[in-house]
DNA sequence: ACATTAATTATGT
DNA sequence: ACATAATTAATGT
């Protein structure tokens, strides 16, 4: 009890860590090892932010163990949700979209461990690795996909359609199978689900509640478990005549 | 077809 | 006991 140490840095780091990571998996084991000996691991708490919006981009990372969210705050101060990362993905690569500081704040969704770098070695990364920029651009690429198709949802879709539509991509990326249905993988309040889909709590509880009687999910607080998969896909359809 | 306001209840430390 | 989450009804645009 005698030596307080904030946070431990974990001893060494294994190679195995990386190896079955898109971005490095085509690498050879001693370029891990030479990435992995110029990283920072770090343990974060549920709800707390790994960068914010706006800061320097001093680090970038990679995210071994949790799920963060990605949330933007719009100018009239409400927070949205604009996608979820799950473990294995790369997060603060505010360079790979040309910029230097973050373009939004990422919260730990749970507990989680990331490996950092400082930013000035992402050019070296890109140079030197194979595979790492091809990889990284893909992520991108997907990400910003995701984010355009929810654009788009906002203009086109009911509310209903897109939190059906929310519940559905969240299980996709995010979910867990159990013995009666696919559960989302970290805890997701109804407000978070309301700034995913741009609607109000009131509303996004009231959708889960009727779902919830009709056997579609089940939920308890912070936890949602998607029963039928299916009747979500014909809800988030668009209505014939309109 | 939704949001907003407000009151009420449940749930986790 | 307290704060946070979720439900529900009433009212507004």
């Amino acid at each position: 009890m005698t030596e307080l140490q904030p946070h431990k840095i974990l001893p060494r780091l294994d190679e195995s860590l990386l190896t079955h990571l898109p971005p490095f998996s085509r690498l050879e084991r001693r370029h891990i090892r030479t990435i992995l000996d110029q990283a920072t691991a770090r343990r974060y708490d549920a709800g707390v932010a790994i960068f914010d919006e706006g800061a320097p981009a001093e680090r970038f990372f990679m995210l071994l163990d949790g799920y963060v969210r990605v949330v933007r705050v719009t100018q009239s101060g409400e927070q949205v949700t604009a996608l979820h990362i799950p473990a294995g993905q790369l997060l603060g690569i505010a360079k790979a979209v040309g910029r230097d500081t973050y373009p939004a704040t990422a919260v730990t969704a749970t507990e989680s461990i990331a490996l950092s770098w400082p930013m000035r070695l992402w050019e070296s990364f890109v140079a030197d690795y194979e595979g790492f920029a091809t990889e990284t651009y893909k992520t991108v690429g997907d990400r910003m996909g995701e984010i355009h198709n929810r654009v788009m949802e906002m203009a086109t879709q009911q509310v209903e359609q897109r939190v059906a539509n929310a519940l559905l991509r969240l299980i996709n990326q995010s979910g867990r199978k159990v013995l009666d249905g696919i559960e989302i993988d970290f805890p997701i309040t109804r407000q978070d689900l309301s700034e995913l889909t741009a609607t109000t709590l009131h509303t996004a509880s009231r959708l889960l509640s009727a779902w919830e009687k009709q056997g579609l999910v089940r939920s308890k607080r912070k936890r949602v478990t998607v029963l039928d998969p299916h009747a979500l896909v014909v809800i988030s359809q668009p209505k014939s005549g309109l």
